[in-house]
DNA sequence: ACTGAAATTCTTGTCGACAAATAAAATACA
DNA sequence: TGTATTTTATTTGTCGACAAGAATTTCAGT
């Protein structure tokens, strides 16, 4: 008599299930896979993962605390929109958070923190150099990222990245635009961020830091402009 | 035959159990009633709110996502410590959102908008009048949570309104040795913010909240170092 | 054909049960 | 007596089932 395989399905470790999910839905909503008003369906997503609807439901919680997905009681639940007539609140945030991160790496880092954060820098650059739009977005996020994890704050850490997730499902709606000579410019200008970070030059990192987020997000209300115009032709 | 009471319990309505499972807990950790590092046993509160262990859960899940709780995989859950090493990460980030919020409220605010930060006032100065400690600290979350509200920016006062609810767990720890003179003091920067609010001066709301903050942020460090000694002793 | 009520289908919230993982207790052994 | 190992007990993660609401469809009456 053969043996028979008894498990012939990877059979998920205990405790795993709502992580797969969680980090799966999270990375598809954030890759516009499930766009903004996207229908999300526990009982459909109990047979893609293959497991029952409770640790679904413990993972939508976790994202719907997050702000990714939004709940009607009793009702359907679906991928949050993205607020575009308050967008302002999201730029003010946004430009702060880039100026108080990047003083306090400033301040804070440690050696091992340059390492990390030029790492990032090169990927970003590579993006650039390869004209990948879409690597160009979550390099530079990951580069901003570790430059606040520098800062080890962990208040701060926590909404900047919320601030950055939200800004690459924003850009990632127009990245078709994003392919002209500008992201060269932000190359130098993570060099010099970074540079000034190394000499713990508070005060520039500060100005550096505010001149980079206010050249990007003029760079993105400016698609936003053009498509507003566009939305208004409909 | 008699009637028989077919629902002597309350009965909870289809939808609310996870909702008021979270409020209560949430209000017990703020308070201490559940003080830092309580266990939090599933089934001991499935049966305190009379339902089953899924909707306990999925407000845990909530809770941990809101760093109240902290949840060792397969183990235990407990009230999440209060991180007194790192406090310093916590006064930054206070004293920044302190400014940023006052700010926007003298930018954006509207005539409503003042009626419910003198009404919060008059709270947290009747708080003080009666010299109760614990009315003042919540009534002053909830003054400058209001401020944060007229400056009508999501980003900014979900992260203000978390520090707040950090800063009333610690408090809570120390309300004690909080009946001195210096809350009236409090009474009279609060009054001056709604001031300048009102009149829109940005600047000037900028350094009033700056003072005010730095003010709270002294207070709280000076009932710490005493207890720091304390703890030495022991 | 159109409006409103009744019936049906679908989805969600909750439940009780079970098994894996861990902690605690009991036992064996040096 | 102290340590290692097995046994038991506790607690967590997951499951399948069921019932309440909401959405949809069916049907009746004008």
């Amino acid at each position: 008599m053969t043996d028979i395989d008894t498990s012939p399905i990877p059979e998920r470790k205990r405790g795993s299930g709502v992580k797969v999910v969680y980090d799966l839905l999270r990375d598809e909503i954030l890759d516009l896979v499930l766009p903004p008003g996207s229908p999300i369906d526990e009982v459909q997503l109990a047979e893609r993962f293959k497991m029952s609807r409770t640790p679904i439901r413990e993972a939508l919680v976790r994202l719907a605390g997050e702000g990714l997905i939004d709940t009607l009681p009793n009702r359907s639940t679906m991928v949050a929109n993205i607020d575009f007539l308050n967008m302002h609140t999201f730029f003010d945030a946004l430009v702060l958070m880039y100026r108080v991160t990047t003083k306090l790496a400033a301040q804070y880092h440690r050696a091992d923190d340059l390492k990390v954060i030029r790492a990032h820098q090169a990927e970003f650059a590579a993006a650039v150099q390869a004209q990948d739009a879409l690597a160009m977005i979550a390099t530079n996020a990951s580069f901003h990222s570790a430059i606040a994890e520098a800062g080890r704050n962990p208040y701060f850490t926590g909404l900047f990245n919320r601030l950055l997730d939200e800004g690459r499902r924003m850009l990632r709606l127009y990245y078709q635009s994003y392919d002209d000579r500008l992201p060269q410019r932000f190359v130098e200008e993570h060099d010099d961020i970074i540079a000034v970070i190394a000499r713990r030059d508070v005060e520039e990192a500060d100005r550096l830091a505010r001149l980079h987020a206010e050249q990007i997000v003029h760079q993105i209300q400016k698609l936003f402009a053009r498509e507003d115009r566009l939305d208004l032709m409909l």
